[in-house]
RNA sequence: CGGGAUAUGGCGUAGUCCGGUUAGCGCGCCUGCUUUGGGAGCAGGAGAUCGCAAGUUCGAAUCUUGCUAUCCCGACCA
């Protein structure tokens, strides 16, 4: 147990800002809105880095980097996107520093201000179809299915570690295509990718679904993306994948030439997730004794602590461990050893566990005697004696089960937490408890915007697989044909 | 950008109203001894220009003024 933990049922938000502190995963920085983001939770996000970057190699994407600066004009090429974009930008406007002559230290030296000022990128739509303008001149130059892996700013009001931040690290996909079809399913295909990577590795399941045009991307057509239920009932955008139609491609001008010779309009499609996914992570699965990681995404698997005496009997242990240990790395599991002598094995119980490492092992006096060992498993807290003997074998099946449990609780979770609403009344009674509400809904901006001033929640998605059924509006009575998610939202 | 609050060793805080010894305590840190099956105990030790600047005073963490920074509540957002 960890001492003067906050509960969640406390202080849900007071219980994360702790965790991720405690947990070692991030702290503030000496920039407002910013983030440290240290070893521990930086190892994390390289293991969700690895897999995904794996998977958009798998789907054929290749790897690429783009400027972090971005000249003004770029931006305000596509109407929608610099209207998006504009109200939290950071710009450059200078390049050099001088010796304050009132002996100050160093100020801005007026003399170098830039002839165009740079904005820091938001995200990078504009520089790059700036570029794809010069690499794309006949249909054999597409698809462009570039990646890049890189820091983004959007200068925060309000920020909160993981969830929001003034820079934030993620990867964004931008595609080019030669017809709109191709596009299209593109930004469909890496929206199932990002799926299979939330409940397969994370062990988060998500709805996918397609924004209102409301909560669409500042100039996209339409915006995909998957949504996650956190703990407290409220929805999470883990990831989103835009069909941007042609609107990039006109505000660059960047055409190429098809096989009647006649000259199109590229169709594209970007696509991203963000360190925000780390959030996601923590307030799917951790509980009051600190951070509960998926197997698939811990980097440390197994932690295994001994409890001793004297120093003999720490070689002794020494000795008895080396075997499992190896066993363990031979099968690609990555353990720790912990034999340092200043903490008990009661603090590192704790600490273990705090961080989420999904299996322990402890091996004391007695289990030398019985040639056993205590097996701990982090989700369920379950902890087992049983013989060395194949314990390899056993905790890595653990691994898998474990994998499993996360999952299942989650979604097991959501569907308790996911109901159908159909008159306003109800519906006003029902947000208040979190959750997603599935409601009918007539479509209109209108409705969803006085929705939003009433109860603060928003239209997450329209699922892809909403059942096509009549019904009535939940707010103006208007008719319907399927049902989306309300829910109050990060 | 509105409204509210706070600023004291690395962290959390007491003291501020009502000015007066060497700024107190807990956690953490260092040393030593004893410990080790769920955050060990004892002893000793290091560490603070009390956010910054000016003012009032014999004397300021404490009172006054100005500045700065941070946090919370709104508008904005992956």
């Amino acid at each position: 147990m960890a001492k003067d933990f906050v509960k969640r049922s406390e202080n849900y938000s007071e219980w994360y800002n702790e965790l991720v502190v405690r947990a070692d995963l991030a702290e503030n920085s000496a920039v407002r809105g910013c983030m440290v983001i240290k070893p521990y939770g930086y190892a994390i996000w390289e293991k969700m880095h690895d897999a995904l970057d794996q998977m958009f190699k798998d789907t054929g994407h290749v790897n690429a980097y783009f400027p972090l600066f971005i000249p003004k004009s770029f931006l305000s090429r596509e109407a929608e996107h610099v209207e998006g974009f504009a109200k939290e930008c950071a710009v450059v406007t200078h390049h050099r520093l001088m010796n304050d002559p009132n002996g100050n230290g160093v100020v801005v030296d007026p003399a170098a201000r830039l002839e165009e000022e740079l904005i820091v990128r938001p995200t990078s739509e504009t520089i790059i179809w700036s570029t794809y303008k010069n690499w794309i001149k006949s249909y054999r130059d597409l698809p462009i299915l570039c990646n890049q892996w890189a820091n983004v700013v959007r200068w925060e009001m309000r920020t909160r570690m993981f969830l929001r931040t003034a820079e934030f690290l993620w990867q964004e996909g931008h595609t080019a295509h030669a017809t709109r079809e191709d596009a299209e399913a593109e930004a469909k295909k890496m929206l199932d990718v990002y799926a299979d990577f939330a409940e397969n590795w994370m062990a988060v399941p998500v709805v996918k679904g397609v924004k209102s045009p409301n909560e669409r991307f500042a100039g996209a057509l339409d915006t995909y993306c998957i949504e996650a239920m956190m703990q407290d009932g409220k929805a999470l955008q883990a990831g989103t994948s835009h069909f941007l139609g042609q609107n990039f491609a006109k505000a660059f001008e960047v055409q190429f030439l098809n096989k009647e010779n006649k000259l199109e309009y590229v169709w594209a499609t970007s696509w991203g997730v963000s360190t925000r996914l780390m959030g996601a992570l923590i307030m799917t699965h951790s509980d009051d004794n600190g951070l509960v990681l998926p197997p698939k995404l811990a980097p440390i698997q197994v932690a295994i602590v001994p409890i001793c005496k004297s120093d003999e009997q720490m070689r002794e242990i020494d000795t008895k461990v080396e075997p499992i240990i190896n066993a363990l790395k031979a099968k690609g599991i990555t353990v720790k050893y912990d034999n340092r002598t200043e903490y008990k094995p009661g603090w590192k119980f704790t600490e273990y566990e705090f961080k989420g490492v999904p299996v322990r092992l402890a091996i004391g006096p007695r289990d030398l005697e019985n040639g056993t060992c205590e097996v701990c498993r982090r989700d369920t807290l379950d902890k087992i004696t049983m013989p060395i003997e194949g314990i390899a074998d056993h905790v890595e099946q653990l691994m898998e089960e474990i994998q499993a449990n996360l999952f299942k609780r989650a979604a097991d979770f959501r569907a308790a937490q996911t109901r159908k609403v159909d008159t306003w009344e109800q519906f006003k009674e029902e947000i208040e408890k979190g959750g997603f509400l599935l409601c009918h809904w007539d479509g209109t901006t209108e409705t969803e915007e006085r929705i939003k001033e009433e109860t603060k929640a928003t239209i997450r998605c329209i699922p892809n697989d909403a059942i096509e059924e009549e019904g009535a509006c939940i707010y103006s009575g208007k008719p319907s044909h399927r049902r989306v998610i309300f829910a109050r939202s990060y």
